[in-house]
DNA sequence: ATGCTATCCCCCAGAAAGGGGGATATTTTT
DNA sequence: AAAAATATCCCCCTTTCTGGGGGATAGCAT
């Protein structure tokens, strides 16, 4: 499977979008296809282009790269695409992966970094840059040092997953009035005295 | 801010073992103070050991990997640490970077791999290997073809965060019975009839 | 031995949920 | 321009759930 890889570039910086094209097309087995200053050029060639890999640069006139993403996945659902940009604050980075970004690098990525990871999502897999990398981590982490018992969790876990308390009840093989306790002492611990609280102040916290 | 990391290596396997410790005592400012071939082993010396980084093997005699991290985490709050694992299955990966790890790499990482990811997580940084940053990124992706509306979605994503409906219609500035009507063709649209049912499928999904 | 945890019990009023049945205006799609 | 989807609002109703108050008891860990 040592098939030529087709790539697509989308930036509207001329001397960024000219650099990674030579950069790429420099590699055996990459073929540039096409390079666009902006999704809204881009997007009546792309079916054509037929790009295994998409560079997206977020930054651009025109509909933007986030907005882009997921009108390109639905269009092409194969075509694997990196997002490009100088910027990695959380809510960015999260709202590319949930919109289907197999990638997403910073554009302080070495050369060999980038050209790895059109390797990468080219078999579906993923990349990030590592200042990424850190952001999602630590978006994974959880408070070790809860107040929360392991039963207080089990249960504030299931009321945030929509369980009533007789459900939770049930599941636990206890009774509603042991449920009842549990969640009493959740909101004396939480100082809170409802659900949407009390899921909203363990989110945050981390607790759950 | 070249300080010399202290580095800990806990691992069963003899060969690996001393293979890590030789590769990483090559590294000009890396010094690994003590390596154990067990958690067990290593817990009385950790505190003096004080390292800045540990690589941790999830497989081992006695406490695994994923059991002594998050005691290792409370003892040494500002040690990192990597597992290094041959395993990869998603409930593991998540098991640890909820649980604390700042790094997870496979060993089939080259050295040049783990020497980078020592150095990016001794600086709060995260650290994985492309097998693990496929299985993270793919727990992000959402469902682009949703049969759900936007408003729809809106709406169910407070129900999962326990708001009841008064309260999603006051954040909304719509009244109770708009927001009765959208939970009513949600709940049509997911074949549900409950509001738990509601978000277990949204959830599995991936609708929110 | 004291505290923490998990379990269960009762009272109560008020709130919320879910199943029916609609209507209407605005958007979007075709 | 017509049809479909969406977002908004209205009424009926019963059942269920919630949260606040007051407890008790057995086991486990420090």
């Amino acid at each position: 499977m040592n098939q030529i890889l087709r790539i697509v570039l989308i930036e509207d910086d001329d001397i960024i979008r000219m650099g990674y094209q030579s950069l790429l097309n420099d590699v055996d087995d990459f073929n540039v296809v096409n390079a666009y200053a902006s999704y809204d050029l881009a997007k009546k060639h792309l079916e054509t282009d037929n790009p295994d890999v998409i560079l997206l640069d977020i930054q651009m006139p025109g509909t933007n790269g986030l907005q882009a993403l997921p009108i390109i996945k639905k269009a092409l659902p194969s075509t694997n695409i990196i997002i490009l940009t100088v910027f990695d604050s959380p809510e960015l980075v999260f709202e590319a992966l949930t919109m289907g970004a197999g990638g997403y690098l910073t554009k302080n990525s070495s050369a060999a970094k980038i050209i790895d990871a059109v390797r990468e999502v080219s078999t579906g897999g993923g990349a990030m840059s590592t200042n990424v990398a850190r952001i999602v981590m630590h978006s994974f982490q959880k408070n070790l040092n809860s107040p929360l018992t392991k039963r207080e969790t089990e249960i504030l876990d299931r009321i945030a997953n929509g369980q009533t308390k007789p459900q939770i009840a049930n599941d636990l093989f206890i009774d509603q009035e042991t449920v009842r306790s549990h969640v009493k002492n959740i909101y004396i611990k939480l100082d809170v005295n409802s659900k949407a609280d009390a899921i909203k102040t363990a989110k945050e916290k981390r607790f759950i």
